[in-house]
DNA sequence: TCAATCACG
DNA sequence: ACGTACGTGATTGAT
């Protein structure tokens, strides 16, 4: 059998792939889908084909002959989309660590170079496979020359082979022929002209019966339609030149060794790293049969020997990788790491109780044992250690938190997300080993497995944190973990430990209250409308309102129509139905969510205990999850009613502390601006101030209306202003906003300047940065995409000012918990929601707490302006605010 | 599993 | 000209 040869079209696959697949982006902000398309399609083409021999070819951007015949070819080409342009280093770089052959020549395109060496190669009697998106390369099939084109569709990459045969088939002339035909049908995306008042199907005609256009020409007379005939006469010339600038220079100069060409191993370390650079998780999986396994796992010992346990634990030294196995509160075993060779899961069994393993781990954490894992706040729940001496925070190392200060975008940051970024290693995933199998479930069914999940974590812990420490002290980081995030795992741990006391009945009777006005709504909805339907889906509400009832809809989804409030509000004064929806929506709301959803949580001792994440938003703020207690309702008062239901303990009350205006005195601070600053030193109402100031008139005289429309811009400064979002809130033209806007920075001008200089400053570096040197990423700032960038533009703006807060408060949360533990005093803090602390005070050190929470929290950072705390005491939640 | 909606700062 | 405010999480219905 003869040998096969692979050519691609590197960028018209290139292009194809960017065009078919959504935005991809690494974690660096490279924009990657090109490149992963092109790989896709590239190793479907190789695992069908499998050949010999295997080129790449690229155009070059110098001219060729054809722009030298003829200036306006392609002349009219829109420059390729910036993200797409970014790929093209990229892509030729992975191929050259895969060892794969790129061809390339100044002053030919890769279709002259493909269409030479597939004659080369078919001269040399090798079966050759072209591969390109761009059907003008039909006219290289031969018997032994074979054109794909791939396609991609919902279902995968489908590609359309063409030999000579084929394109006699599609098209009723042989690949010779159809450089004819588009060279009288003429080609807009090359900008090759053709002959007027001939198009593809006469193009056919002509040249399926005359085989060329010299000979079509000489017969010209007898060519129908008579419009065809005239034009081919007169436009002669310029259809010879087409023909010319559309025929595939097969005889190209270029240097060709196909035996150079002979397909290698793609496999390569250097492939290997450029990949998982890419995140490019599914192409990594190929590797793994090339790539030496990690050798660590064969040496994973699982122990269930209580005294070799004990004689385990007993001699890990600082430094040592630390997992605990526990399913729901119960301590399954731990995972110690010490070396490579060095790898134990020490399961609970015998006298190596789960107390035993508890107590001794945390004698030897007091006594100065200094670890490493994935999660530290577990460990801390686990081992008590929130309430312990502050001397041993710093024992234990958070990998985790560590990788989310580095990139705070990810998803995860499990051991194998770390030891894929720190370690370049591809581990198996917890879902690959475990599936869905709680720990306790694989342990007794999947051994193996379980071993490789519970040692990874330990093996991993160990060996990243070194390259962790490195990068944070790379990035200036290495304070803000020190200082603010490590510390701050004690004390969510201390919260989560606590929780806030709920009252089951209040609960239940709230719930029940909304009941009757819930049914009685639903049934005025019905009646009103005249039919019933599910008020809860969108898309039937959307029918009923605007297909039933004929109402003038505002807004489009996806989906269909949009029945957001705030779409709904605009038409509740005409449609008394839509403000029953609206009151419907609500009661439901806090129902199902609040009323119900809640309940689920209050354990057995009455109190509800939220998670709170530290590695979850892109700002720095923290998460609160099941329930999340930072979105119970406040603004609207039946909503507000339910934190009636929070109770501090017996003998104690409530305390809440929040910041005034904390992101807009931030904002003061870091612009400089010498108005704010002085706003805020005299201490008034601060959007009424900025009202008077940008409307020029005295303080007393500001209205109502004038205050809110300042309070919206400042709101709107902070987000990352513009004219369109705050024309929207506040239900003005857009161009009355931006007047808005105008006038706010010509009052403000060192705000203005600020502002753009966080945008400046972001697209330069690829990332913006608070006052404590926390980073975000910003990718969407490069992007060609106006929508996207816009948003890079908001985002660069407004995460520095998030973020600082976010910072401050933290620094605030530390302070107050470790003076309120240092002092001996029995009140806790409960809850922390961006900008307000929730203690629960025992009665006799209310004033006490009071005292610390002011001074903490307006201590906790330095400003130019003062921090100012509003405070409220009350037996519910309710009450303290 | 995703999209829409709405609760909070 | 493009179509938007920044950051979250839970519930619901539809696929």
């Amino acid at each position: 059998m003869s040998k096969k040869l692979v050519l691609i079209d590197g960028h018209s696959i290139l292009n194809r792939a960017f065009f078919g697949l959504p935005d991809l982006t690494n974690a660096e902000g490279l924009h990657t889908n090109a490149v992963y398309g092109f790989l896709n399609i590239m190793f479907k083409i190789l695992d069908e084909e499998k050949p010999d021999y295997f080129t790449v070819a690229f155009d070059v951007h110098a001219p060729t002959f054809r722009h030298k015949m003829f200036d306006a070819y392609k002349g009219t080409r829109k420059p390729m989309a910036e993200e797409l342009r970014q790929q093209v280093p990229l892509i030729k770089e992975m191929l050259s660590a895969m060892g794969v052959v790129i061809v390339e020549k100044e002053g030919y395109e890769a279709d002259d170079i493909l269409g030479t060496i597939s004659r080369m190669g078919e001269e040399a009697g090798l079966e050759v496979s072209v591969v390109s998106g761009d059907r003008d390369l039909l006219q290289l099939a031969t018997k032994h020359v074979k054109i794909r084109i791939p396609k991609t569709k919902k279902t995968g990459t489908e590609i359309e082979d063409y030999y000579e045969e084929e394109v006699k088939e599609r098209y009723q002339v042989t690949p010779r022929e159809f450089i004819d035909v588009k060279a009288l049908m003429g080609d807009t995306a090359d900008n090759i002209p053709g002959v007027p008042g001939i198009g593809e199907k006469t193009a056919t005609n002509i040249i399926a019966a005359y085989k060329t256009i010299e000979n079509a020409y000489a017969h010209a007379d007898e060519i129908k339609p008579k419009r065809a005939s005239e034009n081919l006469k007169e436009y002669y010339d310029q259809a010879k030149l087409s023909k010319t600038l559309a025929t595939i220079d097969v005889h190209a100069k270029i240097d060709y060794d196909v035996e150079k060409a002979a397909l290698g191993n793609l496999y390569t370390e250097e492939a290997f790293l450029m990949c998982r650079r890419l995140d490019f998780k599914n192409i990594l999986k190929r590797f793994e049969t090339e790539v030496p396994g990690n050798q660590a796992e064969e040496k994973f010992l699982l122990l269930e020997d209580s005294d070799k346990a004990k004689e385990i634990l007993a001699k890990a030294q600082d430094g040592a990788g630390l997992f605990l196995a526990a399913d729901s509160e119960k301590l399954l075993g731990i995972s110690l790491s010490f070396s490579e060779e060095e790898n134990y899961f020490l399961a609970v069994t015998g006298d190596f109780t789960e107390e035993f393993v508890k107590r001794e781990l945390k004698d030897k954490i007091l006594n100065g044992f200094s670890f490493s894992v994935i999660d530290l706040k577990q460990v801390v729940k686990i081992l008590l250690l929130a309430r312990e001496t502050e001397e041993i925070r710093h024992n234990g190392f958070d990998c985790g938190i560590a990788a989310y200060l580095l990139n705070p975008l990810l998803n995860s940051y499990n051991y194998e997300d770390i030891a894929k970024d720190y370690l370049n290693l591809l581990l198996p995933s917890g879902f690959e080993l475990l599936g869905k199998l709680s720990l306790s479930e694989a342990m007794e069914k999947k051994r193996d497995e379980f071993l490789k999940f519970v040692c990874y974590h330990a093996y991993v812990a160990k060996k990243s944190r070194e390259e962790l420490l490195c990068k944070l002290e790379e990035t200036g980081m290495r304070e803000l973990y020190d200082t603010i995030e490590l510390p701050l795992v004690y004390v969510l741990s201390d919260m989560e430990q606590e929780g806030i006391r709920a009252d089951r009945k209040a609960l239940k009777a709230y719930s029940e209250s909304l009941d009757a006005r819930i049914a009685e709504l639903e049934k005025i909805i019905y009646e009103k409308s005249g039919e019933e339907f599910n008020i809860n889906s969108p898309k039937q509400l959307g029918t009923v309102l605007f297909e039933k009832l004929k109402m003038p809809y505002g807004k489009k989804t996806k989906t269909g129509y949009s029945t957001a409030a705030d779409v709904l509000e605009k038409l509740a004064g005409e449609y008394p139905i839509v403000a029953d929806i609206l009151e419907y929506r609500q009661l439901t709301k806090l129902k199902s969510t609040y009323g119900e959803g809640l309940a689920g949580y209050i354990d057995d001792t009455g109190r509800i205990h939220s998670s709170f994440h530290q590695t979850i938003t892109a700002t720095g703020r923290i998460s609160s999850t099941e329930p999340n207690l930072q979105n119970i309702p406040i603004r609207m008062e039946l909503g507000r009613l339910i934190r009636k239901v929070f109770l501090p303990k017996e003998g104690y009350v409530f305390v809440d502390a929040d910041y005034s205006q904390i992101e807009l005195r931030v904002l003061a601070h870091m612009s400089g601006d010498e108005s704010l600053i002085q706003a805020y030193r005299e201490a008034k109402d601060i959007h009424r101030t900025t009202a008077s100031q940008v409307f020029h008139i005295p303080f007393e005289e500001v209205t109502d209306l004038q205050r809110r429309n300042a309070k919206a811009v400042n709101f709107g400064i902070v987000y990352g202003i513009s004219s369109f979002g705050l024309s929207q809130d506040l239900s003005i033209s857009k161009k009355e906003a931006a007047d808005y806007i105008e006038r706010y920075f010509e009052t403000y001008p060192k705000i203005k300047a600020f502002l753009d200089s966080l945008v400046g400053d972001a697209k330069e570096k690829g990332y913006s940065v608070t006052i404590y040197g926390r980073r975000r990423p910003l990718p969407e700032l490069s992007s060609s995409n106006f929508m996207q960038r816009s948003f890079g533009e908001r985002v660069a703006m407004n995460a520095p000012i998030q973020g600082t807060a976010a910072d401050i408060i933290k620094i605030a949360m530390i302070r107050v918990h470790d003076r309120m533990q240092r002092e001996g005093l029995k009140s806790r803090l409960l809850l922390q929601v961006h900008d307000e602390l929730l203690i629960e005070a025992e009665k006799s050190e209310l004033e006490r707490v009071q005292k610390i929470l002011k001074e903490e929290m307006q201590g906790a950072a330095s400003l130019a302006v003062s921090l100012e705390v509003d405070m409220h005491t009350g037996n519910n939640w309710y009450e303290a605010k």
